[in-house]
RNA sequence: GCGAAUAUGGUGAAGUGGUUAACACGCCAGAUUGUGGCUCUGGUAUGCGUGGGUUCGAUCCCCACUAUUCGCCCCA
């Protein structure tokens, strides 16, 4: 049997319609937000990478899908999205055609040779946003209330947000140096991954799981301590902005981020619901201020933030949370003998092209047969054609959950869907309208037609 | 890159060194003379991951490989 690569998912059936679910609730918060959608090529000049990721991020060294292509130039499947996204904001010359800052979302598949496990794909989906061209603390805010608020949206409700700063480079590096010197002498003390991350990544060796107990950690310099005035300032302001966007976050000294370009604010939202493994960040990002002249751009601001897609409806499941997805059919056209087959075609025809959702028989079962499948495929409401009904121009529905059957003329038959089905609409349309936080609907719109929960109404 | 567990039909899952490998769900059909979802009966299944070895004989024992799952590293 031919399998799909290691690492790799198809997605189907319920679970395809929660992907969709999703994506349609992204594109439509996205839109009020005002992020317009870009979507860059799946694979890369590995310069845009290796550069933009830092060549020794693990993710670059060990982790990339590289080849050469025939023409010998040298490819990278994307790791993550943010680096195409600036090559792209600089090739298309972004910086002068489009309003500034430059509000970018993306929704697509990125590659890393790892080995899977829970949580953690060789294809993985990511929906991420980027905000370039603004050095602003108020973008670094609004970016991570992004993520917050479509999890909230989804109806999530165990999440944690974790915050933190590196600093400008200057900080960076001193507090670098600072780390290294702290460490030296404790070197034997420390477990062997921090060995190697003293040398490779020394600030990594603050999130270890091994020594995260041990009083070398806990004594450890934190960032804070080693930022100059500005950088200080401009964390303060952060965390202000995110007070008043009423985001619950805590203050991580110790979290720091994988890949090189990151400056100043990083953040990480974790999934903490019952039951999910230790990959459970959820969705992670920060500012990158060097990133679009280290790419050969003029030099630019930046923030965004990455958002695993798989990761994100795990947690849903875990936290049972119940998409308001259809999982149905409005009209199943069922027929009793052949002869009445053709009917049943242009009928189902001539049914969606008038906006039902409409199924019929296949296989040519039985009728039993017939009415389990209408049970399957959830079906609200039965036509049962029988060549004596249509020799009189007449036509058998039946409700499937009350089960009334009525035998209408065939010239009644729109006008009678169109009455049993209105009120399944305006369910639907009224759904989406709870998914919208009870907190955004002040009293002005409760006046208006806006349907909503507010309790003073 | 390192470590652990697992591998039996469409699904779940028993089981044995020896003729046709349980059972359940599912699917199809009949009882029901063209209106089902209950019940009963019958039918249906490309199945012991792959390759070696031990043996008269292996799905079962041994070895290797592969795949899956989980963990470490790292990451969304």
């Amino acid at each position: 049997m031919i399998t799909k690569p290691k690492g790799c998912y198809d997605i189907y059936g319920v679970e395809a319609k929660k992907w969709q679910y999703v994506n349609k609730m992204i594109d439509s918060l996205m839109e009020k937000y005002n992020y317009s959608y870009i979507r860059t090529p799946i694979f890369e000049s590995s310069e845009v990478f290796h550069r933009g990721m830092g060549e020794s991020s693990d993710v670059v060294t060990k982790e990339t899908y590289d080849f050469i292509d025939r023409g010998n130039r040298s490819m990278t499947l994307r790791p993550e999205g943010t680096a195409g996204i600036v090559r792209s904001y600089i090739e298309n010359k972004m910086y002068g055609n489009m309003p500034n800052p430059v509000k970018l979302y993306y929704n697509g598949t990125m590659y890393r040779y790892e080995r899977p496990q829970s949580g953690r794909d060789r294809e993985l989906t990511q929906f991420g946003v980027e905000l370039i061209g603004s050095d602003d603390p108020f973008s670094d805010a609004e970016v991570i209330s992004i993520p917050v608020n479509l999890y909230k949206m989804l109806g999530l409700r165990e999440i944690k947000v974790k915050i933190n700063t590196l600093g400008d480079n200057e900080s960076r590096s001193r507090y670098r140096e600072a780390l290294m010197e702290y460490f030296r002498p404790h070197l034997n003390e420390l477990c062997d991954d921090c060995k190697e991350r003293f040398n490779k990544n020394p600030l990594r060796i603050l999130d270890c799981k091994v020594d995260k107990d041990s009083d070398i950690l806990k004594n450890a310099p934190v960032t804070l301590d080693y930022l100059n005035e500005e950088s200080k300032n401009r964390f303060e302001k952060v965390k202000e902005y995110l007070e008043a966007l009423e985001v619950d976050y805590e203050v991580d000294p110790k979290l720091v981020r994988g890949l090189d370009y990151y400056n100043h604010t990083v953040f990480e939202i974790e999934a903490h619901v019952e039951g999910f493994g230790s990959n459970n960040v959820l969705g992670a990002g920060g500012r990158y201020n060097g990133l679009v002249e280290l790419l050969g751009g003029p030099s630019t601001p930046g923030v965004g933030f990455a958002s695993g897609i798989g990761r994100l409806i795990m947690a849903l499941d875990l936290e049972n949370i119940e998409l308001p997805i259809k999982d149905d059919v409005e009209i199943f056209i069922m027929y009793v003998s052949d002869t009445e087959k053709n009917y049943a075609a242009t009928l189902a025809q001539s049914l969606r092209m008038s906006g039902f959702r409409v199924e019929t028989e296949y296989t040519g079962r039985g009728l039993k047969s017939q009415f389990k499948q209408a049970d399957r495929l959830n079906a609200k409401f039965l036509i049962i054609l029988n060549d004596e009904d249509l020799k009189n121009n007449e036509i058998k529905i039946k409700n499937n959950k009350t089960k009334e059957e009525l035998t209408l003329g065939l010239d009644y038959l729109l006008y009678y869907l169109d009455e049993v089905l209105l009120e399944d609409d305006i369910d639907v349309e009224y759904k989406e309208e709870e998914m919208i936080e009870e907190d955004d609907c002040d009293e002005y719109h409760c006046e208006g037609d806006h349907q909503c929960h507010h309790k003073g109404e």
